[in-house]
RNA sequence: GGCGCGUUGGUCAAGGGGUUAAGACGCCUCCCUUUCACGGAGGAAUCACGGGUUCGAUUCCCGUACGUGCUACCA
């Protein structure tokens, strides 16, 4: 399906929710695999076992569906590359470790992690108040480098808990290019010794990345910009295993930042300022707490995807509304910003408005209704797509819609009679109550309605636009919804009726 | 603390040595509409700071400030 063997991935975690910001990393490859006649797989890094949750996996396959972010290669369609799980790769990463470990790139290391402890709040100081396991500590440790090979043997074939870390050379400057920030330099004097394989055999991300990257032949990869101060180690490590030719173009792309103040957009800014985070409902099957989503919040997937799409990216241009499959022709990593973006929910909710006003009314009948039914309103399908085709125009989420149309379904419970009882009087009675005897001999249309409404008003000398809003009020309840003569012919002669009665009886 | 990365209106952002510094969201005013909304027309509001380079810097360079990320046997 490649014309130029472009591949991307996304690796996430089965942590928990899917974050907007991860929909988004997922979106940047997506776009980029399509605009480059690509392939994007999606790779579950589950190497941190205790942090496994169960059906966070399942969830963000459905997150991706949602989206219409479906991955090209995973766990659900194989590839030549599989397993696609990374726990199911341990035995892979044992074999890159060995190789480390003979050329002197790599060692055993001892230490629990109380003396790893010591070791941090011994050499703890105010200057470096986070010591690192570097060049510079490393030869005080228990490690194969302090220890003989002898005793080293006897370790680890006598069964002692240990990792292996990656040696880092000293007074080598790593430098490698970043498609969206250009040239990156590190000192490796300042970069740690990272474990590279856990002292339960799994892989940390370091080495998986790596050796998974090269055997599932990634030619780009993306990822936020929190891991730029890792980047060195990953390049030491294609370079190590003498992989620098097949090594990914990388992209470090810019965070999504909280709406105010500063810093990454979490949860918990979400709970707090009254909007979604996560792609779609989480339930953590621990605490049963349930987060929402942006599908129950009321929002498109094209929507969500578009306002994610021009979150750090824009084309240039001053379109702003795209679908997914225009996005995939013209994106490109070279407009991607640098900075950081805030995250801005009223703009979010005006993407929603625009989406909403060009979906077909049956498509949104069908997303809609669950809405509805929350409400304990349970309209007919075809029904509920022309009511909604009358009033989606003023809702931004889906959510609203219930409340923008309730009154089509059911006669308004309160009225807001105080919005004209001053001017009523016993003459507007009378109108309604003629005006209702001849509604029997009116076509349901909204022009003869009308027509019939004003004549009417003409002959009994009363204005028509002070009728206009008792009339609404009586039909709808409050000072909103679509032409009252409109909503007169969708709910028919006999609700009408029925309303302007229960009204009168309340004046 | 160290290191990395970043900085155009309140927010998203275009632009890039000489411009009236686009556009969008939000906000305000008006028009349309006998409701609300949509739509239309306007308006307020921006190049973090200091040095250079230059005839000329928002744009290039260097600092400073500020912000943010990382500094785990988490990703």
């Amino acid at each position: 399906m490649s014309s130029n063997n472009v591949r991307v991935r996304f690796a996430p975690s089965p942590t928990g929710g899917l974050h907007l910001g991860g929909v988004r990393t997922v979106l940047f490859n997506y776009l980029f695999a399509r605009k480059n006649n690509g392939t994007f797989v999606l790779r579950i890094e589950d190497t941190d076992q205790g942090r496994y949750v169960p059906g966070a996996e399942e969830y963000i396959f459905d997150c991706l569906d949602w989206c219409g972010l479906t991955p090209d290669e995973s766990l659900r369609k194989e590839g030549e590359y599989a397993p696609y799980r990374q726990s199911e790769r341990k035995a892979i990463y044992k074999d890159y470790v060995e190789r480390l470990l003979e050329q002197g790139h790599a060692y055993y290391a001892f230490d629990t992690p109380e003396e790893l402890e010591k070791m941090r709040t011994d050499l703890k100081t105010p200057e470096n108040p986070n010591p690192q396991y570097d060049a510079k500590v490393r030869g005080h440790m228990r490690n194969s480098l302090t220890l003989s090979e002898e005793e080293t043997r006897a370790l680890v074939l006598g069964g002692t808990p240990y990792v292996v870390r990656i040696k880092v050379p000293e007074n080598e400057t790593v430098t490698f290019t970043d498609i969206i920030r250009g040239e990156i330099s590190n000192d490796t004097n300042l970069v740690d010794d990272k474990v590279l394989l856990k002292g339960d055999g799994m892989p940390t991300y370091h080495l998986a990345v790596v050796v998974d990257d090269y055997l599932m032949k990634i030619t780009h990869a993306f990822r936020g910009e929190e891991w730029l101060p890792s980047a060195p180690i990953h390049i030491l490590l294609w370079r190590y295993f003498g992989w620098e030719k097949d090594m990914p173009k990388w992209a470090h792309l810019p965070l999504i930042l909280k709406p105010d103040g500063n810093g990454k957009l979490s949860k918990r800014d979400g709970d707090r300022l009254g909007f979604p985070v996560f792609a779609m409902d989480w339930k953590d099957p621990k605490s049963g707490e349930v987060t929402v989503g942006f599908r129950e919040h009321g929002f498109l997937p094209e929507a969500f995807v578009n306002l994610l799409a021009l979150l750090g990216w824009n084309p240039g241009t001053e379109q702003e509304i795209f679908s997914l499959e225009e996005l995939g022709e013209i994106f490109s990593l070279e407009r991607v910003h640098k900075g950081g973006a805030k995250f801005d929910y009223e703009k979010a909710k005006w993407f929603n408005h625009q989406h909403i006003q060009r979906a077909d009314n049956d498509r949104l009948a069908t997303l809609a209704l669950p809405f509805y039914q929350k409400e304990n309103i349970n309209p007919d399908k075809a029904h509920l797509a022309k009511v909604i085709g009358m009033v989606k125009e003023r809702v931004h989420l889906l959510s609203e819609l219930p409340a923008q149309s309730r009154f089509f379904f059911e006669a308004p419970q309160t009225l807001d009679l105080d919005a004209f009882k001053s001017k009523w009087n016993e003459q507007k009675t009378a109108f309604f109550q003629t005006w209702m005897t001849q509604l029997d001999n009116t076509d349901l249309n909204h022009e003869a309605l009308e027509l019939s409404f004003g004549n009417l008003a003409t002959e009994m000398g009363i204005k028509k636009g002070e009728l206009m809003l008792p009339l609404r009020i009586m039909l709808v309840g409050g000072k909103f919804g679509p032409h009252v003569f409109d909503i007169v012919e969708m709910i028919g002669k006999e609700a009408t009726k029925e309303r302007i009665q229960f009204a009168l009886s309340q004046l």
